[in-house]
DNA sequence: AAACTTCTCAACCGCTTGCAT
DNA sequence: TATGCAAGCGGTTGAGAAGTT
């Protein structure tokens, strides 16, 4: 059968439009309208295929169109909605009045896009990458920075705390998330022993911050997300493993901390109030402390395979692939927020991939 | 001033979606 | 339901501009 073909391969002109051709389309659109693309060419005596006429129209001479550099309150738009709707420009570009889904996209590409990974973002993801930022700031200085840059003992004490996570790029991706969110200020660590306590206190304790903030107002979609990431992080550790859980928990209070942690995240979803009690009433800080007081590689493995169980959904790691499908990217959301935070192994040794970056 | 590199963005290509028949 | 077509979308390309050596 095969597909027709848009235009005819002969005797169209292609490439950059001249002045007259703009203004026989402008002219023909003011006069007849839109309508039909294919036959508008012919009908505008204009030697181009009808989806070129489109193009030049809805991305350069549509009179609505916006012109100018970006400011900053779009480009922050465009940050937090593609941090929900991933590489959906149609949709960015139906939120921006006057700015067309190419523009976005060009500008994403060539500015955003590059100034999220020199700080240390991932513009797929939009999660901090310790792996890029934190560590490869210490150890990979640029040639420039190398002569006048000597880490500090703090640094060097951090980053040796966090060498035991090598072997576990989940953990450490968590580390990175917790370091970077907001109020979470590095932690001066200088024995590794105190690390995985660390995390985990770092972790509850954001999520009950997100808690206490899901105040009516809306959020942001970008802090939004990120407060919904670390909600299912914490969420996640708490659901699946029990024996963080305060001994004294009975099943029925530990279900309710598991519907309670759902209801959460589903509530956050939606920007309304969480129900009373889900930290107070389940988790029991002192005990889930005690229960990391050793950690050990066990320790470390039992929380990494925690963090990148069966599950293929990733929200909680702040992995997610919005690009394949913004859609089931937003339901995907919602739904793993019951469940937990999972990582996808190799969706994270593709993060890990310098080089794609580089 | 010339050569080279990097950046920008308009335009194209090919695939998907939605609608009419 | 199957098919064909138009429109829409996202990824990619390449020419010209701007910056650097």
């Amino acid at each position: 059968m095969g597909r027709a073909p848009c235009c005819e391969k002969s005797g169209l002109k292609k490439g950059p439009w001249t002045p007259e051709e703009d203004e026989k389309l402008v002219a023909y659109i003011k006069k007849h309208g839109q309508g039909n693309w294919r036959t508008l060419p012919k009908n505008a005596g204009l030697a181009r295929c009808g989806k070129s006429c489109r193009l030049r129209w809805t991305n350069y001479l549509r009179p609505d169109i916006k012109r100018g550099r970006f400011s900053f309150e779009e480009e922050e738009t465009i940050i937090q909605l593609h941090s929900i709707l991933g590489n959906k420009w149609s949709a960015i570009a139906a939120r921006l009045p006057g700015r067309t889904d190419n523009e976005i996209k060009n500008y994403w590409n060539t500015h955003i896009r590059k100034r999220l990974l020199r700080m240390g973002i991932d513009p797929v993801t939009h999660a901090p990458r310790l792996d890029l930022l934190d560590l490869s700031a210490l150890l990979i200085k640029p040639p420039a920075a190398a002569a006048c840059y000597y880490p500090t003992q703090a640094d060097l004490d951090t980053l040796r705390a966090f060498e035991p996570l090598a072997g576990y790029p989940d953990l450490l991706r968590l580390a990175s998330t917790l370091l970077s969110s907001p109020g979470s200020a590095a932690p001066a660590i200088a024995d590794p022993q105190q690390l995985l306590p660390w995390m985990l206190q770092a972790q509850m304790a954001q999520a009950a911050a997100a808690m206490a903030q899901q105040a009516p107002q809306q959020q942001q979609a970008g802090h939004h997300h990120q407060l919904m990431q670390q909600q299912a992080a914490a969420g996640a550790a708490c659901q699946q493993m029990p024996e963080l859980v305060h001994a004294n928990t009975t099943v029925a209070q530990q279900q309710q901390l598991a519907a309670a942690a759902q209801h959460q995240d589903m509530a956050a979803c939606h920007g309304m109030q969480a129900p009373a009690g889900y930290v107070d009433d389940g988790l029991d800080m002192p005990a889930l402390m005690q229960m990391v007081q050793q950690p050990d590689a066990s320790n470390l493995q039992q929380w990494s395979s925690t963090v990148t169980s069966s599950n293929n959904n990733n929200v909680g790691s702040g992995v997610s692939t919005p690009s394949s499908s913004p859609v089931a990217g937003l339901n995907h959301t919602a739904t793993t927020y019951g469940g937990a935070a999972q990582f996808s192994l190799q969706q994270l040794s593709e993060l890990l991939d310098v080089s794609d970056y580089m």
